[in-house]
DNA sequence: CTTAGGG
DNA sequence: CCCTAAG
């Protein structure tokens, strides 16, 4: 009975092309050239202004040339930094060059004048920085900066040369980082995936036992020492995000900064709607997500990365809702927990790559069972089960690094990412069906892990554990004005998920840089319960005896989900606006519903809003659910435009007849329940 | 893609 | 509104 063809129905998108979406450049590609010339001139501006505020407080004269600060900055920094081995670029090109572009936004291909210019700028005191910037912020300069963003990393030395204090700022001018994540997005892990160079470059360097996966994910055998002789605490501290790669190639200005952020794997050719994730309010918090580490010898380490939680064993391929981000944003530490809601693993479709390929993985090879799973064995009145973990996934990392940067950069940072995460602590958390099991006094059996339950789908999960991060102070002066500054920024910003332009307000703020520091601070690593960093799973490895690392490609082909991974949605879609009903909306669909019933949305929607591209069936259907919890409540517990009665009433009645309707439909069906199909008493039978 | 429900 | 499991 349906009225119209399909043909006619194409509004079940979740698109609404109606509504307004913040103009943002999807495609680098394609606006890049446009807005280079805007960008500049914002870049110059933006620059100028923090550069002229951070110079007031900086009491410290600065260099005004550059080459030759930076050279000196370069002496004083480079030494005491262990390098890794050489890891020549044609190399890169020809064995890292997938795994290189996959991970670096590819916008920085375009500034080979920046690159060579501010080479040797990363490792600059803070307030040298700052006066570069000034120095730089020439016309002449930004234009060859082609680029939407002029990041700098600033890092503060003291005598031995040490680096004390890295304070990661950034100026984004325009939406290059977002840009570039989007530019990742773009790309395809596939390319990365079966490449094993990447394992091969970076993997070895940073560990040997570590490996990165071709899916950007990272594995790190547990067992036995992965970073042998050196505490993680320690290790630690020397990290450098990435801001001197390890051949002492330095990136240019615009990319001295590098960053840690969820890592979310680059969807596969056909998710367009992987740009959608990347829309103002994500790209607003974008320069917040990165993570940048703060730390001086004297007052201890300080360091933050940020990382996004996922939820227990189902992990999406990308990430969290945004109106978490947002929150996250806003409200620092504390909405962590949101961020890690809804997530979910994602994809069978995609031969279970997609784990791989979303997660960053620390593979534990199994160590007992004969079993691929867990398994019990009897041993006296007490069965005891047996766990052998596969595989720990480490959370989506997100790492930014500029092209030029250098695959012992690349390593280096995830190298350091990944400690980071280890180095703070973790706990383990179980997961059983998809559900944390959060009651430590439960037992096994109780907890339904026995030898007898569906262990195959238990998980467990890593869960990140600072307390001690980004705490206090930071030495500079100008930090802690910067954080009022910062502060307000936050207060002011809008908790609501929709976000126009994004960037643009962060971009134009004298503050930002000192904004995006101050946030990372403050929201640094924190531990929530609900957001393990980590995940492990067991593994599916028959029989394993010893814990061995898993190759990229084992790792693949184990697949080692805890089974029910879907693999739907892949992207972080941006919540759509919110359009509450009209009464006339209202009207149109009670009286759809009178005529159709309450089980043929689709025709709901296409006989009464076919027109309205920006409700879907599942728009109304929902509605119609809250128009009958509505109509079934006082009415002074309703809440906005109020429907009038007599449509609510109308609803009753529709649903009460519909509900009568497809009972009937139903026992004609079934032909075997005479008693359900005609007696409108037996309503409730119906449900049995 | 649609439905039906839970979140 | 979102997300998913089921058809």
């Amino acid at each position: 009975m349906v009225p119209k063809k399909r043909l006619d129905y194409r509004f079940n998108g979740r698109r609404s092309p109606i509504i307004p979406k913040a103009p943002r450049s999807i495609r680098r590609r394609c606006s890049h050239k446009n807005s280079v010339e805007d960008n500049k001139l914002c870049a110059f501006e933006l620059l100028a202004a923090v550069a002229g505020k951070l110079l007031q407080e900086s009491e410290s004269s600065v260099s005004s040339n550059v080459e030759t600060h930076a050279s000196t900055l370069k002496n004083e920094n480079v030494k005491g930094q262990p390098k890794d081995e050489q890891t020549p670029k044609s190399e890169s090109i020809d064995h890292g060059s997938c795994a290189e572009s996959s991970f670096m936004p590819e916008t920085s291909v375009q500034e080979p004048d920046l690159s060579s210019k501010f080479k040797g700028l990363p490792q600059v005191d803070i307030d040298s920085v700052l006066e570069n910037i000034s120095v730089f912020a020439s016309p002449d300069v930004l234009k060859k900066l082609d680029c939407d963003s002029v990041q700098g990393t600033c890092q503060v030395s003291d005598a031995d040369g040490n680096t004390n204090c890295e304070v990661g700022g950034s100026v984004f001018v325009g939406n290059n980082i977002n840009l570039r994540a989007e530019d990742q997005q773009d790309m395809h892990s596939e390319d990365v995936i079966n490449t094993s160079n990447v394992k091969d470059h970076v993997g070895e360097c940073v560990n040997s036992n570590m490996l990165i996966k071709s899916d950007n994910s990272v594995q790190l055998p547990l067992y036995r020492d992965p970073i042998p002789h050196t505490p993680l605490q320690q290790q630690w501290n020397t990290v450098k995000l990435g801001i001197r790669d390890d051949d002492d190639n330095y990136f240019g200005c615009n990319k001295l900064s590098t960053k840690f952020r969820p890592f979310r794997p680059q969807p596969r050719t056909g998710h367009r709607r992987i740009r959608k994730m990347l829309t103002s309010k994500y790209r607003k918090m974008a320069p917040k997500q990165r993570s940048c580490e703060l730390y001086n010898s004297r007052d201890g380490v300080k360091s933050f990365y940020q990382y996004r939680k996922r939820i227990y064993t189902h992990e999406r391929c990308l990430q969290a809702p945004i109106k978490k981000r947002k929150l996250f944003d806003h409200m620092g530490t504390v909405s962590h927990d949101q961020e890690a809601s809804n997530n979910s693993i994602s994809n069978a479709s995609e031969k279970g790559m997609c784990m791989d390929k979303c997660n960053s993985g620390i593979i534990l090879e199994r160590v007992s069972g004969a079993s691929p799973t867990v398994k019990g064995h009897k041993k006296g009145k007490d069965p005891h089960v047996k766990f052998s973990i596969k595989s720990f996934k480490v959370p989506e990392l997100y790492i930014e690094l500029p092209e030029t940067a250098s695959v012992g950069s690349l390593k280096r940072t995830v190298m350091e990412a990944v400690t980071a995460i280890l180095g703070s602590g973790v706990r383990v958390g179980v997961v059983l069906q998809g559900k944390k099991v959060r009651d430590d006094n439960r037992t096994l059996q109780q907890a339904g892990i026995s030898q007898n339950g569906d262990l195959d789908t238990l998980g467990f999960t890593l869960e990140p554990s600072f307390t001690n991060i980004c705490s206090t102070k930071t030495t500079k002066k100008h930090t802690t004005i910067l954080q009022s500054d910062a502060d307000r920024e936050l207060l002011r910003s809008p908790a609501t998920p929709m976000v126009d332009s994004g960037i643009s307000n962060a971009s134009v703020d004298p503050h930002f840089v000192s904004k995006v520091d101050d946030d990372v601070v403050t929201s640094g690593f924190l531990s929530s319960p609900q957001t393990p960093s980590v995940e492990a799973v067991n593994g599916t490895v028959p029989d394993s005896k010893a814990l061995v690392p898993v190759s990229p490609t084992n790792s693949e082909s184990l697949a080692v989900v805890p089974a029910n991974l879907k693999p739907k949605k892949s992207e972080l879609s941006q919540r759509r606006t919110r359009r509450p009903f009209s009464v006339g909306e209202v009207e149109a669909l009670v009286e759809a519903v009178e005529r159709l019933g309450t089980g043929r949305w689709r025709d709901v929607k296409m006989g009464a809003f076919g027109h309205a591209d920006h409700r879907t069936y599942v728009d109304l259907k929902d509605k119609w659910k809250t128009l009958y919890h509505t109509a079934g409540i006082s009415p002074h517990q309703r809440r906005g435009e109020p429907v009038p009665q007599d449509l609510l009433d109308r609803v009753l009645a529709a649903h009460s007849y519909w509900s009568l309707h497809q009972l009937k439909q139903q026992g004609k069906q079934l032909g075997a329940e005479p008693h359900r199909t005609v007696d409108p008493m037996k309503e409730t039978v119906g449900g049995a």
